[in-house]
DNA sequence: GCGAGTTTGTGCAAGCGTTCACAAACGCTT
DNA sequence: AAGCGTTTGTGAACGCTTGCACAAACTCGC
C-alpha cells in the first residue's frame, strides 16, 4: 500500500491546515457528514456527540475523539454547531471545490453510477465518460456524452480531473489504471475485481461487491456452525456469555 | 456496529471447524481467494507466499499469519498448493455450498447489480429480485422475475434465504431491513447512504460510493496542500505566496 | 454571581493489527 | 545421509485504534 508517513505539517499556524488525520478518522468523517447534513435539513441548528454518534451508528467518545482531530469546534454543555462542523468537515475532506470526477466503463455497473443523481449533493460531479466499445461512443447520460477512451489523456488534462472511477471488466483495468496515471489522475476507485498497480503517491480504492457477500458468508457460515455445534463449554461459567441470542424468532 | 465479542468457540478440536478468525484476516480471505483462483487458471499448483502476497496487494508475513490462522496448509521450501488453499478458504468462508442471495430495489444499481454475471463464480446466486415499483413487478432480469415486496417474507422463508441486498432509495432502506429481518435474512449488504439499525446477531456491510469519493478527496486535497505550502520553514515570507501553478504534478 | 446540570476534549490503558526477524521444516543435490 | 538454499510459521516488538473516565468549560435558572 502506499502508506506514506508525512512528518511536518503539524504545528501549522492559526489557519486551517492538516492536522494529519488518523485514516481511521478519515475513513468516517464521510459517515458523521451525511448525518450532519441530514440533521440540518431536520431542523437542528446543534447536536450532542451522543447525538450525532448514535447517528452516525458510532461510539460517542470515538466521534469526540475524530472531531477533536480537527480542532475544537464544540461547545462544552451544548454540543456541536451542525452547520459550522459540516463546513469544518467539508473544508477538511476538499469538498468546498465541487470535484470533477472521470468516470471510465459504462456498461452495467458504469451506466447506473452515470445515472446515480446523489453526487451532486455530496461534493461531486461526473465531467466525463470513457468506454471502448465504439457502439456506447456518443450516447448521452444525464446530459453528458460517452467518449472514447482515446481522448482520456487530453480530457482529464483539459479538465483538471484528479479522481477517476474505473467500472470496467477486468482484463482493461490495468491498462485504464495506467493511462490515468499517465494522465495526471492520482486518486482511482476501482470496481473491478482485481488489484491495481499503480506507483506511490497515487490512492485506489477498491469496491467489490462479491467480496463484500463473502465476508457476510463468513458469518453466516460461523453463526451456523456454532448453533449447529452446542455452547461446548468446558466449566461450568456459561452465565457470563450471554447464549447466542434469545430473540431469534425466526420459523 | 454490531460488535460482539464471542469469548468461547477458542479451543475447538482438530476437526474443521472455527478458528475465531481476526476481523482483518476475514476480511482479506476473499482477496486471496480470488489471487488464488487466478493462478490456477494461470497453471500454477503452488504459491509461495511472496506470489500470493503481490498478486493479492499486501505483506508477505501479514499473508502468512492469516493463513497461519487456518491451519497449516503450506510446506516449507515450497509454498502453498494452490488447489487445496483454494478449497480450505472456501470452506472456511462457507462457499461450498453456492448461497442464495436476495437482491432489493430493482432502479438504477439494482439492475446493474442483478445483471452482474460475476457472482456464479464466486459463491453466489441470485435467487429472488424485489421491488415496490408496481410497474417493475414481473419484469425479467436474467431470467429471473421481479417480485414484489409483500412477498419478501414468503419468498425469503421458503428459499431459506440468509443473505440480502439492498440498493433501494435511502427513505426504503430501514423498512426493508426491519422486513427482511423479521423474514430471518441475518446478513446485509447495503448500497443505500444511510446507517440501518438492526438487532444484535445481524450482520450490515456497507458500500457508499460517494464516502469513498469524499475519502480520495481528503487525499488529494492533502496532496494538493503539501505541495502548495512548500516547507514551512521559520522564515514565513515564501510560504504563503506561492504562484497558482494549476498543476504541478510530474508526468 | 453562583451553583447545578451538561457536554466536550483528552490522558490513559487495553486490545488489535502489522511487521520484523528467525528457527524449524522441507526439497534437492551430491 | 548430509549439506544447502528456500520458505513457512510464529514469537516479540511496535504502532494504531478504541473505549473509559474525568476534569475543564459551558449554559441556564435563580
Amino acid at each position: 500500500m502506499s502508506q506514506q508517513r508525512n512528518g511536518q505539517a503539524a504545528g501549522v499556524p492559526g489557519g486551517a491546515v492538516f492536522p494529519d488525520l488518523p485514516e481511521a478518522t478519515v475513513a468516517r468523517l464521510p459517515e458523521y457528514l451525511r448525518s450532519l447534513h441530514h440533521l440540518a435539513e431536520t431542523g437542528f441548528d446543534t447536536v450532542s456527540s451522543e447525538g450525532l454518534a448514535a447517528a452516525a451508528g458510532v461510539n460517542s467518545a470515538k466521534l469526540r475523539k475524530d472531531l477533536s482531530h480537527l480542532g475544537s469546534y464544540g461547545t462544552r454543555g451544548v454540543g456541536y454547531d451542525v452547520a459550522l462542523l459540516i463546513a469544518q468537515i467539508e473544508h477538511v475532506l476538499g469538498l468546498t471545490q465541487r470535484r470533477g470526477v472521470a468516470l471510465v466503463g459504462v456498461g452495467n455497473l458504469g451506466h447506473a453510477l452515470a445515472g446515480y443523481a446523489g453526487f451532486g449533493n455530496r461534493g461531486f460531479r461526473i465531467v466525463a465518460l470513457f468506454d471502448a466499445d465504439a457502439h456506447r461512443i456518443g450516447e448521452q447520460i444525464n446530459g453528458l456524452a460517452v467518449r472514447h477512451i482515446d481522448d482520456l489523456a487530453a480530457v482529464v488534462t483539459a479538465e483538471a480531473i484528479s479522481i477517476a472511477v474505473i467500472a470496467t471488466p477486468v482484463h482493461a483495468a490495468q491498462r485504464v489504471t495506467d493511462l490515468l496515471v499517465r494522465a495526471g489522475v492520482s486518486s482511482i476507485l476501482n470496481f473491478a475485481p482485481c488489484v491495481l498497480s499503480v506507483p506511490d503517491g497515487v490512492h485506489v480504492r477498491k469496491v467489490d461487491l462479491a467480496i463484500e457477500l463473502q465476508i457476510l458468508s463468513f458469518h453466516e457460515h460461523r453463526k451456523s456452525a456454532l448453533t449447529t455445534l452446542p455452547v461446548h463449554v468446558g466449566h461450568g461459567r456459561a452465565a457470563l456469555a450471554t447464549p447466542v441470542n434469545g430473540e431469534a424468532v425466526a420459523t
